[in-house]
DNA sequence: ATTATTACTGAATATTATTCTGAATTTATA
DNA sequence: TATAAATTCAGAATAATATTCAGTAATAAT
């Protein structure tokens, strides 16, 4: 992964990632015509986006109750020897229903996002998966009752 | 918004939203190969999975560094009257600095995920946007140091 | 001022999306 | 169980889009 020095994001380029956020499925023709352009500048910025890791990845959102997965928690949790060394979050990355880790400032020292059918398979899941890191001291589970906003839109900033 | 009854997805049915789940901008005939099927049946099925709301957008997503959003913070709340009512949590949806609003069991009420350019625009968001919301009776803030994952891919089952 | 670099247009071509017909399969119903 | 209805699919035709490329304009660098 290249360090991204010095990425200068005109008026255009925000305009395209405003579009691509709302609709990754949007035509280059499409986009050309909003922006008044030719396709083909802004096909070339678009790979230029993707290319500085601007644009990380075009992804479908999918409703999580239809792939049967009901139950979404955050889960706080303190580890021993965490300061400064991440091994413990590492592990944490490595579990598929794990969606998000943070390292938080505060008591805690981590914040996990975790998304599974339902509170039995999240037991499964604490079972199986989060008593072999070992370094994980304590963990301090919040069940999501009900989702009322969940986007992964940024605010993008006009210039 | 329709109600989703027997949403029954096959074999299928999953395979396309784990490919587009990868990769949105995957192309039919790139999907038709994979699934060993016509371009056209491939289509008619992505767009039923549209139609029912089991993919619910098509999305970029955007490094957050690269459009000057660097602080992540999650805040807990507790509100007052929020047993089932949730005029609050859509108060907060609202705010589009507020990427998640959920409630949540436990002591607190609601937990909200809030991404800004920097600790002096959360504090001016919480000045100006948080503040306005009445019902609001005591707030959490805790800032992300370092986000170690953060996927929007969800664990689609087998069958 | 001159060169080098970058960004763009517009045309040509390659690839893909989309539509449609008919066949096969599955499901529902009598 | 037989039949009808609905669904799913393949394959061909067409429409739309992506992609490449050469040349030009604009910008930045020396």
């Amino acid at each position: 992964m290249i360090i991204e020095n010095n990425i200068s994001l005109d008026k255009i380029d925000l305009a395209i990632l405003r579009l691509m956020q709302e609709n990754s499925r949007i035509s280059n023709v499409h986009m050309a015509k909003e922006l008044e352009m030719a396709p083909s500048a802004v096909l070339e910025r678009v790979k230029k986006l993707e290319q500085k890791n601007v644009i990380t990845q075009y992804t479908a959102r999918i409703n999580p109750a239809a792939v049967d997965l009901k139950l979404l928690a955050f889960i706080s949790m303190k580890a021993s020897h965490s300061i400064g060394c991440t091994t413990t979050a590492t592990e944490l990355a490595k579990i598929k229903e794990v969606q998000e880790v943070h390292i938080i400032a505060g008591d805690d020292c981590y914040l996990v996002k975790v998304r599974t059918a339902d509170s039995a398979s999240l037991m499964a899941l604490m079972r199986d998966s989060f008593s072999k890191i070992t370094t994980i001291q304590s963990i301090r589970t919040t069940i999501v009752l009900e989702t009322v906003k969940e986007e992964i839109q940024l605010v993008i900033p006009e210039k």
